[in-house]
Parts: structure tokens; sequence; C-alpha cells
DNA sequence: TGCCCCCTGCAG
DNA sequence: CTGCAGGGGGCA
């Protein structure tokens, strides 16, 4: 579930307090969720946090750095030396994160503050891996990964051409391919589709081009109240901190499948597009 | 280019 | 107990 705005909040999260920092220690929990030297991380200091679409980039001295993928249940939780039981807001997440490590943990760092960082990931799809910096540029993922939602590349033009050349998947399948731009999962695609009135299963060739710039406009409208709002939690998802996002009580169609349209009172339905659980207002978007 | 699979936990 | 959750790799 994290997509741009879940990690782009743990992103800004982590550069708080990991900057400067030295990673002494830790662990590898699953080792199939770490891959790289791991005595080569032993020693190194935090000197950025980043992030391309929904992978973390954490730059380290000596020209190395470590690419976080959450995938769908991964989180990466700092918690400080002091850090005391947090008080449980009752949500059932809670009581796991209290306690760290816990079941879902596969990999913790040990910073020089005495702080730990822990990756759990209860589905393990998830995974660290340390590269020297000179691979980034032929990191498969992130070598074929389209532009972020507000670079300019991501244009009207650039969509368009996508839509042309996938005519036939939907609209939703496009949005989803991590070429064609970066960041945009199943709640956002859902979420942005509603706002701009297009049927996800719409094929992607029969979109008026006229469509593009507003629809464009709302990715990148609902991303941004994604990172104001601290993103989904509607499951697993929990910031840098261990604490949920609030992006869940804004969302239009995602997870209301049953319940009424905010907009027009309609009943909300749930489809499969693109292979995914797919949200819609069937009166509000119109039939492909 | 679409579909199964990776994996685990939980709803039905 | 089955099916679903859904990012993305791999394959037909």
């Amino acid at each position: 579930m994290p997509e741009l705005p879940e990690v782009e909040t743990v992103r800004r999260g982590l550069e708080r307090v990991l900057l400067g920092q030295q990673i002494v220690g830790g662990e590898v929990l699953l080792a199939r969720s770490f891959s790289g030297e791991w005595s080569e991380l032993i020693g190194r200091k935090v000197r950025e946090v980043g992030r391309r679409g929904k992978v973390l980039l954490i730059g380290l001295d000596q020209k190395k750095t470590a690419l976080v993928h959450l995938r769908m249940t991964g989180q990466l939780i700092y918690q400080p030396q002091d850090g005391s039981p947090r008080e449980g807001g009752g949500h059932p997440s809670d009581a796991l994160i209290r306690k760290l490590p816990n079941a879902h943990t596969r990999v913790f760092w040990e910073m020089s503050s005495g702080a730990r960082l822990f990756f759990n990931d209860q589905r393990t799809f998830g995974s660290i891996k340390l590269l020297e910096d000179t691979e980034l540029p032929t990191e498969p993922f992130l070598a074929k990964l389209g532009p972020e939602p507000w670079d300019k590349a991501f244009s009207v033009e650039a969509l368009h051409q996508a839509f042309q050349r996938r005519s036939r998947s939907s609209v939703k399948a496009v949005l989803l391919d991590q070429e064609v731009v970066a960041g945009i999962g199943n709640i956002y695609a859902d979420e942005s589709l509603f706002l701009s009135r297009v049927h996800p299963a719409t094929p992607a060739g029969a979109l008026p081009k006229t469509q593009i710039r507003p629809l464009i406009a709302k990715i990148r409208e609902v991303l941004e109240r994604g990172i104001e709002y601290g993103g989904v939690s509607a499951r697993d998802y929990v910031n840098a901190e261990g604490l949920r996002g609030r992006m869940q009580e804004q969302l239009y169609v995602y997870g209301r499948d049953g319940m009424p349209c905010k907009l027009c009172d309609t009943t909300l339905q749930k489809l499969r597009t693109a292979g995914r659980g797919t949200h819609i207002c069937p009166r509000c978007q119109s039939q492909p």
C-alpha cells in the first residue's frame, strides 16, 4: 500500500532524524529482505534521504546507497534510544509497533545515537538493497522508472503518447505502470480517476486528449493531498515514527464500496480492472 | 501485454 | 477453509 505519498511521508520523517548518524550495527532477520554486503554498511554515515517513485534512497558516505522498497506491507520505523512505548491509539497495529523488533521485523540498523531503525514487512515482498552509487543508474527498476508526477516530463504529450501506445489497455493499467509515471498505486489511481470523472476501465486510446491535462492535474492534487495528510493507513502503513496517516478519511472511492458517493450519494461499486480491486462511482464516472 | 505468483493475515 | 489484499517480476 505504500505509494508515493506514504513513501514521501516516511522519507521526511527519516530525514529529520537520520541525517549525519552513523550505522554501527544491526541484524538481518530474514535473509531475502537484504541484499548487498552487510559489512560495508557498518560505519557508514547517512548523508541524505531521498526518494524516486515508491523507492526510498538512503544515501550513505563512501558512495553507497541503500534502496528500500516497502512494496505491500513494508514499514521503516525509527525508534530513538529513549523511545518509550508509545501510547496506543486503540488500533490493532499499535500493539505490534509498541514492541520492536516484532514478528514482522526483517532487518534493523543500530545507529550511533543508540537509536534503531526497523524494517518490518509482514508479507516479505519488500527489500533493502545496498548498492554502490555507481550502480544506481543501471539498477534495473530505477533505470526504467518514469518521471516523478510533478516533473515536466510527465506532460500532456507524454501521457497522451503512453495512452496511444497502449490504446487497448485500461487507463488505470497505464497509470499504474511505473515506467509511465513513478509513484501511483492502486489507491491514488482510483482516487485521481474518480476526481477526473474517468472510468478506470476506459480504453486508454479512447480517452479524449482534452481530458489528459485535467487528469494530470488531479493526479498531482491527490498525491499532494496524500502527503499533506501523512498517507493512507488502510492496513499496515505507518510513518517513520510508527504513527498512522490520516488520508484514508479523505478518500472518495478507495475502500468505500457499498457506501454513498461523497459527491452524488450514489452507492459506490467495486470491480476488477488491471487485475486490481477498483473502486468507482457508477454515476460520476461514465461507463467506457 | 495481461496474468500468475511471491507471502502472510484476516474477513467471510 | 477459501479468497482477497496489491507492487512488481517473470512468463506465455
